[in-house]
DNA sequence: GGCCAGGCCCCAG
DNA sequence: CTGGGGCATGGC
């Protein structure tokens, strides 16, 4: 049973905020490539991009995962029902740690253009307007008086230090989830949100559930009293499949 | 033109 | 350890 990838769900639930679509077109910069495919190309663009496969989770069990947290209840199934095909991307660990810096007390829209500021800013060229977002090799030199002429308020401090204190990043897989967690809450402005957000987009961690203001409404209002254990082993994908119903059908009754 | 945003830090109690 | 104020900025 292969059910296919939903790509508005999938590249515009707040998870990732790289992705452009106009005029029926995605496109976004992914390791210093332009991605650029429709709904009918989608196909082919994966067979000509190997590599892709992984970051879009193609081959992952999102046929048993949907059946098994549609039966939990109904409200989960509902949010299933409507945007189906939801994947959670493989995305890289340092883009997204820097993306959820950006996104405390903050709104998606502006994210977006954050990210798109620090890319064009300071990421290497790609083609026409396309930057790539910064490696942390190239943001050595920058202090905090960059980051805040750029806009980037009291998060510069933030960046900064995830900056300096990127190698976290790289002992991350031979973590269980609790140490990473605390490794990642090492880097100073990441909190148990973020910290959840990377282990969740970047690293494929099925039990990392973040908690934002959206998702502690869903919680209080459908689920009071549980915790990410009831949607296991398929937290995260719960979480991401809440989050979007709330934010995009108002969550409903 | 205020209001407010995918949190976190810091400081009181 | 829990609670609440403050935070830079810009989109609405």
């Amino acid at each position: 049973m292969i059910t296919p990838i939903h790509l508005d769900s999938t590249l515009f639930s707040g998870q990732t905020f790289a992705w452009v679509k106009q005029n029926g077109v995605y496109e976004a910069v992914v390791d210093k490539n332009l991605v650029s495919f429709s709904e009918e190309s989608f196909d082919s663009m994966l067979e000509k991009h190997a590599a892709l496969r992984r970051y879009f989770d193609m081959d992952w069990e999102y046929g048993k995962a949907e059946a098994y947290l549609a039966s939990l209840d109904v409200h989960l199934a509902r949010a299933i029902k409507t945007c189906k095909g939801l994947h959670i991307l493989n995305q890289d660990p340092w883009e997204v740690l820097m993306a959820f810096l950006l996104s405390q007390n903050n709104n998606i829209k502006r994210i977006r253009s954050m990210y798109e500021r620090l890319s064009k800013e300071l990421g290497s060229h790609v083609e026409g307007s396309w930057y790539a977002f910064p490696r942390p090799q190239e943001l050595l030199g920058i202090s905090e008086r960059d980051l805040r002429s750029l806009g980037m308020g009291f998060r510069a401090p933030y960046l900064l230090d995830a900056i300096q204190n990127h190698e976290v990043l790289s002992g991350i897989p031979g973590l269980n989830d609790d140490e990473a967690l605390r490794a990642l809450q090492t880097i100073r402005g990441v909190g148990a949100k973020v910290a959840s957000c990377v282990l969740a987009f970047a690293y494929h961690r099925q039990q990392a559930f973040p908690l934002d203001t959206w998702m502690l409404k869903v919680m209080k209002k459908h689920y009071p009293g549980r915790d990410a254990s009831y949607f296991a082993p398929y937290a995260a994908l719960a979480q991401q499949y809440l989050f979007h119903y709330e934010r995009t059908q108002g969550g409903l009754p």
